[in-house]
DNA sequence: AATGAATGAGGATTCATTCAT
DNA sequence: AATGAATGAATCCTCATTCAT
């Protein structure tokens, strides 16, 4: 770490980028205030002074570092939502795991919802940015589809169709159990999934006495991923 | 008004409750490590001394803080919980209206969750506490009334049985938007509460071609809760 | 220096005071900019943290430094100034030995326009402040009694009356050199003050022919101080 | 604006010249120790590594700075005071005027004043090399001029003549004063001169009762420049 | 109990200087 | 000749902590 000093292993490409990675692992580890730009740098192998050379002051590197990692989920977010197909109950299982995925299975869009909820006090127009680019457009998507569910006679006109928070929620609870317990207390995503979209779909009462409720739920495909 | 501060004469007798409630203040407005012991001082009226004549170290005064406000709250579940009756539909939606008053709309469990979250790496015992004395009673309680109500036929055996978390994601998205947006974006939680219920009783599906699916809910007493 | 530390030398009576003369000191050697203010620390036998403790910052150390240093000065213009007595000329005289007392012989005197010069662009109030409440009263007074002195047929009416600096300048000049060269090329004060004072009431230029027409200030005392 | 940048290309073969010239005005503005080289270079419309390809050091940069910006002035005093002629009067009028301008007016002149005040401790020989090479002859010269003058019965034998500094000290008193004030308080540098050389021809006192005292002075052409 | 003065380690930031290209 | 990237020593300032009173 300290080499023979002197190796300056310069033009290394992409030092800033580098360097925002470096920062998205300490920043995530201690916390804005307690996180030392000189462990940072360390991080990537350089020394204080190059930091300085591409960011103006640690503020600048957090900043950067948010917008650094948030980008490619925004971009993935949106051309994903764009791209839905099929049966209304169908496309919102897929917006649902792919919501997991994003916000609660990633790293990355976890620990955002870290740095957003610890240190929104001190960059609020982060928490504006995410809030205008990210979860205002993701709950119009959910909104336009459960609307559309109703008029083709899939879902029930629920009052849910204001608050599509609610389906979100629990892809929300995930992401901050992880960051409360890490691999303690662990949940098992994909039947927690299940879980939510079977209650989702069809409710917690007894809907009456028939025979076959659930056909719609029990026919869609459970959520893909097999690793989890 | 730094004359004889008569004010600060009535010696409360609780000096270390004062501090830890104005530990409490600055620490939610800067976290952790950007809290200044000297500001907390200042806030209660006395020197940072006073604050070392209680407490050994800043961790323990974030630490003893948490536990400061946290008691009430566990105890008032506690005593909540062990004092639901009647129909379970009536005692889920009893449960949620508290779960939403503490877990969200109170700012001391608003800014718990904010600690957790934030300095989660910083006072892992602290977050332990929480899974063991707050969160796992609560889900058991969970648990165990959805369970009554599957047996007494009120309620249909999900999977969400396995996963009462479900239920209480709505309360902690709140929670966390309030942290998020503070008094922006609001969302009317009498509305979203009721939103909830009905979702979470009935589900989103057309259920097949019955008559009468919603009676339950549709019977159930609204939130109490008049101003919203 | 570094003695077996911990001797906190407490309640030294007049720290502040103590630390703005060390600053005078490190501040007329280095320049502000280079400047260490552990350096003043030292000097005073404590640590950079307790300068901090009385000044906010090393511009405010720099600032209260010169108001520290320069309100005797400004003190005993002013008095001075206001006791004058006796026949015009006698009051001039003395009014240069005093200037030249204040303004080159004495260090503060001498570091104070040092610190004008080359700080006053980073500090324009402290300019602003010595023309106000040094230089404008000072030149009034010399111009006062300039005019007095022509009314009472004791000066010619020249047009030196506008520009009283005229006779302010000698006395910079001895301060500047100072400020340039210490101790290398010494000007003997007392020799100056009385070329000055005899250039200045009798010119260059040849009167006449007459007897007599350096009466007045070959009978004037010539300046009192000895040991120059 | 950084496009191809044609206006830099011009080579201008004094690289070295343009950055002395740069280093001036940055000098002149922050002092030594708070000037960057960086701006230096930003002046010039270089970068800072170029700087040091043409000077070893920042001392180096300031060192020939001011040798390249004071050889002018130099250049110019000793072939000026060489070329002096006429009544003793009109050259000593014709003194003051010159040394007014390099002195007092032209900003270089002032500048390098206020580097030899506030650096002079950094930069000793500097301070020596202005003594001996500027102002040691320019005062040889002005004594020189006055004792020509008294022994061709134009002036008095004053004790002046072992102080031509008193000559000189209205000019740095405007000097200074720039450097204090810049534009703020301003002096009529016409009047002060003129009021400058009444004072010095004729002095303050009432010169005996003689008819014609003031001749030569009267007739001495004054200032030269016209447009103060 | 409480204060006020003092400490000193620690961290952000700056900038003269270096050097491979 | 000139640049751009990198270094690292230096310095301001902060603040948890100590302790005599």
């Amino acid at each position: 770490m300290n080499a023979p000093t002197k190796a300056r292993m310069r033009r290394k490409a992409d030092r800033p980028g580098e360097i925002l990675e470096a920062a998205f692992e300490e920043f995530a580890k201690h916390g804005y205030a307690a996180t030392r730009l000189e462990d940072v740098a360390k991080r990537v192998g350089v020394t204080k002074g190059t930091i300085y050379f591409y960011f103006e002051t640690k503020e600048r590197v957090f900043d950067e570092m948010i917008r650094h990692v948030s980008r490619p989920i925004f971009d993935e977010v949106t051309s994903f939502v764009a791209a839905l197909e099929g049966p209304f109950g169908v496309r919102l299982r897929a917006l649902l795991d792919f919501l997991f995925r994003f916000i609660a299975e990633e790293r990355v869009g976890r620990e955002v919802m870290r740095f957003l909820i610890a240190e929104g006090a001190r960059f609020p127009d982060l928490v504006e940015r995410h809030h205008r680019e990210f979860l205002v457009p993701f709950l119009e998507r959910l909104r336009e589809m459960i609307a559309a569910g109703i008029k083709a006679g899939e879902f029930r006109a629920t009052p849910a169709l204001r608050y599509p928070e609610l389906i979100f929620s629990p892809a929300l609870l995930l992401n901050v159990w992880w960051l409360l317990f890490d691999d303690r207390h662990q949940i098992d995503v994909k039947m927690f999934i299940d879980a939510q979209f079977d209650l989702l779909m069809d409710g917690l009462s007894m809907g009456g006495l028939e025979s076959e409720p659930k056909r719609l739920s029990a026919k869609l495909p459970r959520s893909g991923r097999s690793k989890a």
